[in-house]
DNA sequence: AATTAGGACAAGTTTTTTATTGATGTGAAT
DNA sequence: ATTCACATCAATAAAAAACTTGTCCTAATT
């Protein structure tokens, strides 16, 4: 008798992200010895913020959202973590600690590998080391953009700039804006949940974009862009 | 600037629970030096079964229920962890991912210790050593009741020893039923919701407890032992 | 001094979750 | 074959979250 929750083996082998597919044979075995797979359902937590970090998460399907934790419910969205991306790289090269929460927006299948594995690899493969480096220099771009964002714009701006991003996200996942609420938009936007309400009905009587329930539609894509560099 | 979520260095030494007691101030300090506190707010998961664990988690303040996950939505409930216990003891001697999940019901302020310096501290001192074993020895029989229970026991038993453990709690928190659910009920007892809302009625009716709202009154103590016992 | 940006609060509405009840089905035990 | 001990399903009611809107307040800008 197997979990659904358990692993089957052979999963890292059928893993398609590229990343995965330049570790030679042995290396692959070192992964796969420290690896486990774990399902989290909806509402779970992948990363609790301040908590140890012995592994690194590799989504490998499903959606989780990124954030970090303030005082009492002033939670900051970071990004939306996408299967074939990992969460934690920090923790293999440096820091101790998570220093972000993460929870998942539908169920996720999350591989977790120990960072001293990963480490090694990395060590080993300088492919693969670059990759990893290569994502992580990504993901800490978007921290600054980001940063710049709460620093130098105001509401309308960084309201365009939230619906940018997770409307760049609709490609692959037609129907994320039905796994965000208001307050998960405001969180991102960086303005109170009120506020969130307010700028998008005004964004909508302004024709630039759609609300239809919880689905927005983005319609004029280039005046967004203009309010998101006038800031 | 500190963040609500931070730690404040001093709070080990504060801490009231006998364990942390009878640490020498060396074995204090090597505690101290591999510790972070962490607040999970309710709802957050403390440990997800199946993830790594490199730590053992102490709770200094809140509630939290561990539980077991199946297919499916299918839970089941083992235990509300209470301040002054811990949570994945067994991560320090063998077992390398937790074997449950538990969620906060309340906030709950959490202690990490990573597991290596618990282990060398348990080789160091052996009144401490004593005291976490005994610890996890208690963990374990009230493991094996409940696993006599569910498989000895059929719905009026497992209700009636669900409601006297949870009754047994209320001395330490009044308010312990508020925060549980009909479904978290039918999860401690292993039976459908609706079973749940069934057996609790008809204990009512037959005057062993009472129901307010959430709140459950345990009024025939006797009886329900009774009925407990004939299972 | 006046305007602006945006949070806080309050109150109402809608949506989602939880709880409840009855009816029906199923497999094990008699 | 029948009963027992449940689970499952469906429908409804009730409670809790989430969403919306308007009003007011404050600190910064003009």
């Amino acid at each position: 008798m197997k979990s659904i929750l358990e692993t089957d083996n052979e999963f890292i082998c059928d893993i398609q992200a590229p990343c995965f597919q330049m570790l030679s044979p042995e290396e692959a075995e070192l992964v796969r010895a420290s690896k486990t797979q774990v399902l989290f359902r909806k509402g779970d937590n992948l990363t609790k913020q301040g908590a140890f970090a012995s592994y690194v998460l590799f989504i490998i399907t499903g959606l989780a959202k990124q954030y970090v934790e303030g005082d009492s419910s002033k939670n900051f969205n970071l990004r939306i973590v996408k299967p074939g991306e990992f969460v934690g790289l920090s923790a293999v090269f440096t820091k101790n600690t998570f220093n972000y929460s993460s929870v998942a927006l539908t169920d996720c299948q999350v591989f977790l590998v120990e960072k001293d594995a990963i480490a090694n690899v990395v060590k080993q493969n300088g492919m693969f080391g670059f990759n990893i480096i290569k994502r992580y220099c990504e993901q800490n771009a978007n921290l600054f953009d980001t940063l710049r964002m709460v620093l130098y714009k105001q509401m309308n701006g960084r309201m365009a700039d939230t619906l940018l991003y997770i409307d760049g996200l609709k490609s692959e996942n037609v129907d994320i804006f039905q796994l965000l609420s208001r307050k998960d938009i405001a969180d991102f936007a960086g303005v109170s949940t009120e506020s969130a309400v307010k700028l998008l009905k005004s964004f909508e009587k302004d024709g630039l974009i759609e609300l239809n329930e919880k689905d927005i539609l983005v319609v004029n894509h280039n005046a967004l862009q203009e309010i998101s560099k006038r800031g």
